[in-house]
RNA sequence: GCCCCCAUCGUCUAGCGGUCCAGGACGCCGCCCUUUCAAGGCGGUAGCACGGGUUCGAACCCCGUUGGGGGCACCA
């Protein structure tokens, strides 16, 4: 099997876009086949280099390695379709000389008129009618100094094909105009260049949208022209894949803020926990399990099992497996994933100093299963690593109101005394001095200590995070939350 | 308007004619654990769009209806 990822490099990244990508990479990897990238970047108005290199970047990072394609070549490149225009203009040459194709000179214009005239819908399109167009009309239009589009001219047969998703999918004799190959001035068009290549480069197996549905019959027809003149051998598999739509009920636009891939890298998703959730849109690994890495589902996937309906992208679930996917790591490679997310904010130094590391990892496990994406560290664990805390006003609102200055005033005290600063002997103190010595319930009386210290209702355990803190800091964090106590 | 696709809990899904008064997950709600919040454990909530067939038997097959979605460019 010959799988293929074929993004046009324009504007931010999709994440329908990368879970098309996953699928097509997970099936070649199931089947011992190749995974191709090949860049569509026929249209120069759109295409940027950064949008490619980004698109890459992408991909690397979400694990999905491919076997040919831009930055690594490969048999049958080049892989960037702007850099391949003589195999285009060749292709074409054969398919007006074998009759598949012609000139079309027809304007819009002239299409509407023709379909107004006939009292039809002029959203009927092109009506084929430059099909018999005679040498001395196209010498005729020529003189006149217009340029004709390719066509290629479409069978009188319905289009059929068996869909590795949706079954067998047809289309009707006649439902399909001739579709554009090349422009007027010379540039191929997607329609043509997307098929020619996949021929090309082998493709068995064309995993897409299903927003390209609509477009799979004229792409049969223009198989069997290149198979024909000797371009393809054959027409590869297709497997239209549901698409992911948005909060509402539409297809999730690149307008839409959610379809953006970067922001979920941006805030700490792991590459392994957004692979996970990307696959289980339209895919399932067994009955009562949803939880597993890259490599199992590579060994487990199989197109012919994708679901057909769209699925909604739901990020709170994107979020529950990702934090599943956190928790499970090694201490020492959360630790490694989490530095830089710290570092970024401006906590720790990049790489961390031998003590903020030590902090770090006496703190990670604790840590680690508060998270739900890596970026909750630099709120989570922030306070460790400054030496004053902001306090958050809804935090001091909550915990810092009536009968909290006699809570921490209690605990100040108990501290301050305490001959040894470790954290049983902490607790030890906290617990005789609020809950047996204000008769405070634990719920009240270590919430205005917390608040005090990290600066947030939710933080690490508490004790553990005062012994790490040290007692200087504490109890300075302690006299200032008293400054500011309402009660 | 035309063409095509889709239809199981709020959401993602399992189900491919009997083993389903429909299973899992997220969410939500309780309870337990507990120093907050989480995490974890336990339990609960909620669904086969509708109508006809076919069949001894239908969530599963067929037809229709309704609903939703996608596509109809000299974009990709």
């Amino acid at each position: 099997m010959r799988t293929r990822f074929c993004p046009s490099p324009t504007g931010t990244v999709h994440v329908g876009v990368m879970r098309a990508a996953l699928y097509n990479w997970a099936y070649a990897r199931h089947t011992g086949g190749a995974f191709v990238v090949r860049i569509e970047d026929t249209d120069p108005a759109r295409n940027t280099l950064e949008s490619e290199r980004h698109l890459l970047d992408c991909l690397r990072w979400l694990g999905l390695n491919w076997d040919e394609g831009p930055e690594i070549g490969g048999p049958h490149g080049p892989y960037r379709q702007s850099e391949r225009s003589e195999v285009y203009r060749d292709v074409v040459a054969r398919l007006l000389e074998s009759g598949h194709a012609y000139e079309s000179f027809s304007t819009p214009e002239e299409v509407n008129a023709r379909r107004a005239a006939a009292g039809q819908d002029p959203k009927l399109g092109y009506d084929n009618a430059d099909r018999t167009t005679t040498d001395a009309q196209r010498a005729a239009f020529l003189a006149e100094g217009r340029e004709a589009v390719v066509r290629l001219r479409m069978p009188d047969a319905d289009l059929t094909w068996h869909d590795h998703v949706r079954g067998e999918v047809r289309f009707a004799a006649g439902a399909v105009p001739d579709f554009v190959l090349v422009r007027g001035n010379g540039t191929p068009l997607y329609t043509l260049v997307n098929p020619v290549d996949d021929a090309l480069m082998g493709i068995t197996d064309v995993l897409r949208g299903e927003d390209l549905l609509s477009s799979t019959p004229r792409q049969l027809a223009l198989y069997a022209a290149l198979t024909d003149i000797g371009v393809a051998a054959g027409t590869p598999r297709f497997g239209h894949l549901p698409l992911v739509m948005g909060e509402g009920n539409k297809k999730l636009s690149k307008r839409d803020p959610q379809s953006n891939f970067d922001v979920y890298r941006d805030r700490g998703f792991l590459p392994e926990g957004l692979v996970n959730y990307l696959a289980l849109l339209g895919w399932s690994i067994a009955e009562d399990r949803d939880v597993f890495s890259p490599e199992e589902m590579a060994a487990a996937f199989d197109v012919d099992s994708v679901n057909a309906n769209a699925a909604r992208f739901d990020l709170k679930k994107a979020e529950a497996i990702n934090a599943t996917h956190l928790r499970a790591l090694p201490v020492d490679e959360f630790i490694s994933r989490v530095a830089p997310y710290l570092a970024g904010a401006g906590l720790v130094a990049d790489p961390p100093t031998a003590e903020q590391a030590a902090t770090l990892e006496a703190i990670a496990p604790l840590a680690q299963e508060r998270m739900i994406v890596l970026s909750d560290a630099v709120g989570l664990l922030g306070f460790l690593f400054a030496e004053d805390v902001e306090i958050d006003p809804a935090a001091a609102d909550k915990q810092l109101g009536a009968g909290a200055g006699e809570v921490l005033d209690a605990a100040s005290a108990a501290l301050e005394a305490l001959p040894e600063w470790t954290t049983p002997a902490i607790e030890t103190a906290l617990k005789e001095a609020l809950v047996e010595g204000l008769g405070r319930k634990p719920r009240q009386a270590f919430g205005p200590v917390r608040v005090a210290v990290s600066g947030r209702t939710v933080s690490p355990p508490l004790y553990e995070s005062m012994e790490l803190l040290g007692r200087e800091r504490t109890l300075g964090r302690l006299a200032a939350a008293r400054g500011i106590a309402t009660g």
